[in-house]
RNA sequence: GCUGGCGUAGCUCAAUGGUAGAGCACCCGCUUUGUAAGCGGGUGGUUGCGGGUUCGAUUCCCAUCGCCAGCUCCA
């Protein structure tokens, strides 16, 4: 085996290298060509058209900024800079402390073209721990410093021109690889994602292979934009929101038919599965709160409520033992808030079932609730409908036996599923989410509820993602992940296994053998967060709601002002067939009024003329098959938007 | 909460250190209309809110609220 050995090496004697081959596959690893490598290693190429190579573009191009920006603002000291799914960042530390603007965005992408213009190759370097840290150390970087002094294995340095930076690769050969560069936005990012530690100075780009790839990106960014759920919710009169209530969104006429069609189509699979539906109080006493752990344990997130009578009482408390300790006054009024909002369901759940003496034969009780939640969220992280401080979970909690939990799980995976199924919904991420550093329970019940989660999740044959120390502070989770139009990935749906809670509320049920149990609690919700879900599927229906969640099913358009009469009558028949319907009675000539009903995407036009009139019927054109199927009488009108009105796992045939 | 950007009519957007304009929407009139915008007229803004600089601020500065992107945090 020879030291200088390469994939280069490997590739020319297969005769597989050409100018294009940016990387090699070398025994599977993804590496550069210029890295020593057995003479006996299994080698491909990697050529710049192929996804594998864009992590490489891109990482290397990460460099190539870095090395820019440095020429550029000297003192800048550098971080991190890896690839991401749509691009790449680099993070830096200025010494001014100042982030960079759009103007030296622009100025830094110039200095970046003269590097990659300048054809530098990629050159990897194996040097000692010490070596390594003399020479940052000699340039003053003292976040590398860090990086090396916790990294292991071979340290390697890769330079291009006269810049070098602490990086495993690999990377492209040359920076004239880099063609198709774009930086897109800066932002603050605290070093090592810990918002205790100082925060950095953040530019995000993208890069690919060909200018044209470039192009398509983007022009697909703009394609989703145009889909964002906050734009097309406003565009369809589906949503609001006011200043006055930050981040608690309005559904507008439109929007609460769809709202109000989602609920009741959980509340079907409830009846189908066994489920009991509740409705429980909004605000509690604040010992509830204690009792269950959200205070102090969730209290940064909850709505504490004071009324006339406890500010009064809380006032005389300090005016009694005044004190200019903030710390003394704060626990008064601490003390005096004597009720908190709920930001979940599960504390109410458990008193209810507390409430009367349960026997084993009641379990598994389900016990759903669409309850309104309410969260205080920091104002940095709201967004649209996916992130609100109001809102509703299609929630449930089943008090349930240890031996019931498998099949309480697997039911709800199947229930999940069906669901998606139904809304169209096909890539979603599987997720354990396993017990968080600040916890309640013992470590022994945090064994049992992890290991149910996840043989559940193999037993239903599911690719399975685990998530260490992200569960809740009660049990271990599934999550259930989907990406909305910007390809951000939301938790929807979840179930979360609680042994914890039934201890603190000292739930009880009577077993078989007359003597008293302690049940388990599973928490559940398929959509999540109702409203969270609304903005996913808004944005993957586009604003086209399939016909059984449309706000309007069907828009009646009259040709002219002399057939509204049977517009009205044809209305009325629909609705009586329990078919949503808008007309549009207006003097606008027909053209129009078409335009105005598309852009509302309502299923189905029925135009209404002389015609019509005369044979009771409508002209109708689709929206889905995007065509004018032309006269169709009422009453196959109504049995074919019936039959469409219900979810694919309801429609007969 | 942090870093940066943004805030002009219901919506989408112009404009300027010298007291704001278009299209759509809305209202009125004409037109009575056959598959994506018929014509004409009109209403509508203390330029997010509060302060400052200035002879004068919507424009410049500060503060605040909200929105957007990212970070952190989460359904």
């Amino acid at each position: 085996m020879s030291e200088e050995f390469t994939a280069r090496n490997a590739l020319e004697a297969q005769g597989k290298f050409n100018p294009s081959v940016v990387a090699a596959m070398v025994n599977g690893k993804l590496m550069d060509l210029l890295t020593p490598i057995p003479s006996d290693a299994t080698v491909t190429a990697v050529r710049d058209d192929e996804p594998a190579a864009l992590e490489v573009i891109r990482h290397s191009t990460a460099h190539v900024m870095a090395d820019a920006v440095q020429k550029l603002f000297p003192g800048t000291q550098v971080t991190i800079g890896p690839a991401i799914e749509d691009g790449f960042y680099y993070d830096f530390s200025r010494p001014d402390g100042k982030q960079f603007t759009d103007e030296d965005l622009q100025k830094i992408e110039e200095k970046m073209l003269e590097i990659v213009a300048s054809d530098q190759p990629f050159r990897r370097e194996i040097k000692s721990r010490d070596e390594v840290r003399q020479l940052f150390e000699s340039m003053g970087e003292k976040f590398k410093l860090e990086i090396i002094d916790k990294a292991t294995g071979d340290l390697s340095l890769y330079r291009h021109g006269d810049w070098v930076d602490f990086c495993s690769g690999p990377h492209v050969p040359s920076t004239r690889f880099l063609r198709a560069v774009k930086l897109t936005h800066v932002a603050g990012a605290y070093w090592r994602g810990d918002e205790r530690n100082p925060q950095l100075q953040r530019i995000y780009g993208t890069a690919f292979a060909s200018p044209k790839a470039l192009r398509e990106h983007m022009a697909a960014l703009e394609e989703a934009k145009k889909r964002d759920h906050r734009k097309l919710g406003k565009e369809l009169d589906l949503i609001a929101f006011h200043p006055l209530a930050p981040a608690s969104p309005f559904f507008l006429p439109r929007g609460t038919k769809v709202y109000n069609a989602l609920v009741q189509y959980v509340r079907g699979l409830y009846d189908k599965v066994g489920y009991d539906e509740v409705i429980t109080p909004q605000i509690f006493d604040t010992e509830l709160f204690l009792t269950s752990g959200h205070l102090p344990g969730y209290e940064e997130n909850m709505f504490l409520a004071a009324t006339s009578e406890t500010i009064e009482k809380g006032a005389a408390a300090i005016a009694k033992n005044p004190s200019n300790d903030p710390k003394v006054i704060e626990q008064h009024m601490r003390d005096h808030m004597r009720f908190g909002v709920k930001p979940m369901n599960c504390p109410g759940h458990a008193l209810l079932f507390g409430m009367t003496r349960r026997s084993y034969r009641e379990l598994p009780y389900r016990m759903a609730d669409f309850g309104r939640l309410h969260r205080f969220e920091r104002s940095g992280v709201v967004q649209g409908l996916t992130r609100v401080r109001t809102f509703a979970q299609d929630d449930a909690h089943i008090f349930c036996t240890l031996d019931q939990i498998k099949d309480e799980i697997a039911q709800f995976l199947d229930l999940v599923y069906d669901v998606y199924r139904d809304f169209g919904f096909s890539d979603v991420r599987v997720v354990v989410a396993t017990r968080p550093e600040v916890r309640l329970g013992t470590d022994e019940m945090w064994d049992k509820s992890e290991g149910v989660l996840i043989d559940a999740v193999k037993a239903k044959g599911l690719p399975l993602n685990i998530a260490e120390g992200e569960g809740a502070f009660y049990g271990a989770k599934i999550e259930f992940h989907l990406k909305d139009a910007l390809k951000r990935s939301w938790q929807l749906g979840t179930m979360q296994v609680d042994f914890t809670l039934p201890d603190r509320f000292d739930l009880n049920y009577v077993g078989e053998d007359n003597t008293e149990h302690r049940p388990v609690m599973l928490h559940r919700a398929i959509l999540g967060s109702v409203e969270r879900f609304y903005g996913v599927l808004l944005e993957h229906v586009g604003g086209s709601f399939p016909t059984w969640l449309a706000p309007e099913q069907v828009a009646l358009l009259t040709v002219s002002e002399k057939f509204n009469d049977f517009a009205l009558e044809a209305k009325a028949e629909l609705e009586a067939h329990g078919i949503r319907v808008m007309t549009d009675l207006s003097g606008d000539k027909l053209g129009a009024k078409i335009r105005k009903a598309r852009m509302l995407r309502v299923p189905y036009l029925g135009v209404i003329g002389q015609k019509e009139v005369e044979t009771r019927g409508l002209s109708v054109r689709s929206r889905d098959e995007d065509k004018d199927l032309g006269f169709i009488p009422l009453a196959d009108v109504i049995s074919r938007v019936t039959a469409e009105a219900l979810p694919l796992s309801q429609r007969k045939s």
